[in-house]
DNA sequence: AGTCTGATATGAGAAATCTCATATTGCTTT
DNA sequence: AAAGCAATATGAGATTTCTCATATCAGACT
């Protein structure tokens, strides 16, 4: 985790990510910006968070663990997105777990010098209910579907969304959270979808070889 | 489906349930009480709302079909609380389902005329962002839960918090749909704590005979 | 190269959940 | 009361998913 003070860089970032579709003040005197490397939190799960971050570039995942020590991956937060506007609201005290899956850059708004201000620019809190919004209808969406079909189905159209170039390298491990089984589970679902030639499991990744039938699996859906 | 235009009947009601609170300006002059048995739809799935609802008695479900024709159920509506906010604010066009499960009294605001007002009302949109906020919170809470525990420890749960008096008569069709079981498993479940000596079936519902051992199994989650 | 270690993968059997066919029950209607 | 019908319940076997034990692999260290 890095912050960054420089005054040059900071506003080289201003210009190329702004925040004045955001706020309906000048946010800046509240700003830091802040790197993270993969694999490091955001949000401490449990913790009292000290920012609203807004995540400008990278990619993160939201998580809650559960007593039996099963941790459900809730979404991928990609760039640009808020992160931690639920706490600032008072909705929940303490935070979910937020962790950089790629490097994540952020402007950290120290909310502790401005709730009052936040709280009151009709542009800012417009903006957060639809985007709050947004983030629960795509929850929701995803829990429904999570629920309504067979991992089959559900990982031919992850594949479909997450291949680039016809190839799918996701990590299983990710995958696995995010669907909502067993790592075991997805690996065996995985095989199937290789042994009937659907995928072929290659160096880079494994390679979509008959896009059809995995279309055809997905669409048992729609 | 009735509406009330009684004036004398609509002051009474904005005196027990005022929505004061909620807005910054006089709300009245776009308001009228709507009233819709059990059963009844508020939103239909798929169609553009005309209305944001503020339910003030009653219990309604928000659904989510899906294509093979399986339905989500993802949450109860409790008064009193706002449906059709998403809607409003563009986040989706058209609505997910709601139906009323008991009959149902709701504030129905003609968004058409006052959109303006409303989307400028400082208190009505921070207050917005704290309700989708706490209704996402539960969304996912439930979800994880959903997908980390067999449905025993589940059910042992949902018993605990809905019966009333040690009674537990909830409608199988809708608890199936809530955690997202079948119905045949969900009996399935039920019949096992039956002939375990949990619950006693009896008239008016199933009765805790050891609420201990309930607990214990709802506990090995916590 | 050898070995340690954590991540990743596989095997096999058990448990959870689903599907579908068939009963049973409780209302209406006659 | 009989018949019809929808809602509710049960049985049995098939699928999906899980658990846990074991295997393989890749990079770090010696």
């Amino acid at each position: 985790m890095v912050t960054i003070n420089d005054c040059g860089i900071m506003e080289d970032y201003y210009n190329h990510f702004p925040l004045s579709d955001y706020f309906g003040f000048d946010i800046h005197p509240y700003i830091s910006i802040i790197q993270f490397d993969s694999e490091e939190s955001l949000l401490q799960e449990g913790r009292i968070p000290h920012f609203l971050y807004y995540l400008i570039e990278g990619r993160a995942k939201l998580f809650l663990s559960q007593g039996n020590g099963r941790i459900s991956l809730i979404n991928f937060l990609n760039a640009p997105c808020f992160i931690g506007e639920m706490e600032l609201l008072g909705a929940q005290e303490v935070a979910n777990g937020v962790t950089a899956i790629t490097p994540c850059t952020c402007y950290a708004i120290r909310v502790n010098e401005c709730k009052d201000k936040i709280l009151n620019d009709t542009k800012f809190l417009r903006y957060l209910c639809l985007f709050l919004s947004q983030k629960a209808i795509g929850n929701t969406y995803n829990y429904s579907k999570n629920q309504s079909y067979p991992l089959e189905v559900r990982l031919a159209n992850f594949i479909l969304i997450t291949s680039c170039n016809r190839v799918y390298c996701e990590r299983h491990t990710e995958v696995s959270e995010f669907l909502g089984v067993t790592y075991r589970h997805l690996l065996y679902v995985l095989a199937n979808f290789v042994k009937s030639g659907y995928l072929k499991k290659t160096k880079s990744g494994y390679y979509i070889q008959d896009l059809d039938a995995l279309r055809k699996i997905a669409e048992s859906n729609q």
